[in-house]
DNA sequence: GTCTATATGGGGATAGAC
DNA sequence: GTCTATCCCCATATAGAC
C-alpha cells in the first residue's frame, strides 16, 4: 500500500512519518505472520517505528485497522482473479479459464499480497463485528466466482449435478488452505496452481482414456 | 469424553464433581465455537459450573488443556478414518476406499467430535509450543493417509504424476475447510462427503465418456 | 503527527481455607 | 475437589504536551 517497505530497524533509524498506509502495511505483515491474537498495537507500533499511542491519530480503534486490512485483502485477490478471467474470451476452453482463475487466486495469496494472506489467516479469529464489516467486500468476490462457474456450467463444461455455491466454497476453501503449509522451497506457486487445477478439473484417479 | 453432557445451567444447579474429563468436554465445545483467543479459563470454568481457580487442581496451565484437546481431536478422526479403510479388503476398488476415508474424516469433523473440530479450528491460533506438543499425534494421522495414498498409487489407481505429500495436504486441507461454512440445514454430511469424493476423484469438468 | 503518562479492564496463575 | 482472594502482567484506549 505504501510505496516502500518500512525499515524494520528496532530503534534509532531514520525518523520519517509512516502514516496510515505505512501502519497498514506493517500490520498486514504481522497479521499474516502471527495471526490476530498475538499482534498487539504495541507490536504494530514498534514494527512501524512509532509509539502505540500514535496509532490513534490515524485509526479510531484496533478493529478499524483490521477491517481496513481485511477489505484490502479481498479487493486485491478479487482484482487479480477478475483480470485473469478477462484475459480469456468468453468462448475459450473452460479448463483454461478455470486454470487462470485458480492461478490468480493462489498467486495473490502466496506471492503478491500480505493483505490477502492476512485476510485468510485471521478472518476466522476476529470479532464478529469485524467479520460483518468485511462481508460486503467478500460477497462481491464470491459473486465473481459464482458468475464464472454458473456460466461454465450453462455452457456444459461443468457437471450439471453440482451446486455452484457448494463448488465455490470447496474450491476457495481448498485454495486458501494452502496458506497453512505452502513452502516455496518445496515448489513454486506456479507448479502448485497447476496441480490444483489438474486435480479439481480432472480428479486424482488415473484416467482410463483421454 | 465424560459419560454425560454437562449441565449448562448458569448457577445453582446440582453440585456434582465435573472432573478432568468434564472440563475437557466443555473446553472443547467452547474452543470449537469461539476459537482459541476468546475462550478464557474463566469462561471454561463457568460453563463447567466451577470457579476458575479450581481448574488448576486438574491442569497445570491453560496450554495443558489445549494440548489434551488437540491430541484427542486427532486421535478421534484418525481412529474413524482407520476403521473406515479397514472395512475394505486391500483389493477393493480404489475409489470406494477413498470415498470411505473422505466420509470418515468429514463425519468426525462435522458430526461426531467436538475435539476434532476444535483441533481444526484452533490449531492455527495456538502458541508454537502447543503446536509442537501436538505434532507427533498429527504426524501419525498424516502417515496413515500417506500409506493409503501410496498404496493406491502403486496399484495404478492414482495418477503417477502427483506427489503424495502434496496430494494429502490438498485433500485434508480441503476437507478441514468445510468447518468454516458447513451448515447442516443446507445438506447432510453424507451428501457433502459424496460431493467431495466426486470432485476429488473425477474432477468438476463434464466427463466426455465413462 | 508523534510523544509521554496513565486510566481501566481482563487475562493466567497462586495460596490457603474448607 | 472446589472455594475465595489476590498478585502481576499486558491489553486497548485516552489526555494533553510538544
Amino acid at each position: 500500500m505504501a510505496e516502500c517497505a518500512s525499515t524494520t530497524a528496532s530503534a534509532a533509524s531514520v525518523r520519517r512519518p509512516v502514516g496510515r498506509d505505512g501502519i497498514l502495511d506493517v500490520a498486514a505483515r504481522l497479521f499474516r505472520e502471527q495471526g490476530y491474537g498475538p499482534v498487539t498495537l504495541r507490536k504494530i507500533a514498534e514494527a512501524a517505528g512509532i509509539k502505540a499511542g500514535s496509532i490513534y491519530y490515524h485509526f479510531g480503534s484496533k478493529d478499524e485497522i483490521v477491517v481496513a486490512i481485511l477489505d484490502a485483502g479481498i479487493r486485491a485477490v478479487h482484482e487479480k482473479m477478475r483480470q485473469a478471467v478477462l484475459g480469456h474470451p468468453d468462448d475459450s476452453v473452460a479448463a483454461a479459464i478455470l486454470r487462470a482463475a485458480i492461478r490468480a487466486h493462489l498467486r495473490a495469496l502466496l506471492d503478491v499480497s500480505d493483505y490477502s494472506s492476512a485476510n485468510v489467516r485471521i478472518f476466522g479469529q476476529v470479532p464478529q463485528s469485524v467479520r460483518d464489516a468485511n462481508l460486503p467486500t467478500r460477497r462481491a468476490y464470491e459473486a465473481e466466482w459464482d458468475n464464472l462457474l454458473t456460466r461454465l456450467q450453462r455452457d456444459g463444461a461443468l457437471r450439471r449435478n453440482v451446486d455452484i455455491r457448494r463448488l465455490r466454497l470447496m474450491l476457495i476453501g481448498a485454495l486458501n488452505a494452502t496458506l497453512e503449509w505452502f513452502d516455496p522451497e518445496r515448489g513454486s506457486v506456479e507448479a502448485l496452481a497447476s496441480t490444483y487445477a489438474d486435480v479439481f478439473l480432472n480428479g486424482m484417479l488415473e484416467q482410463r482414456e483421454v
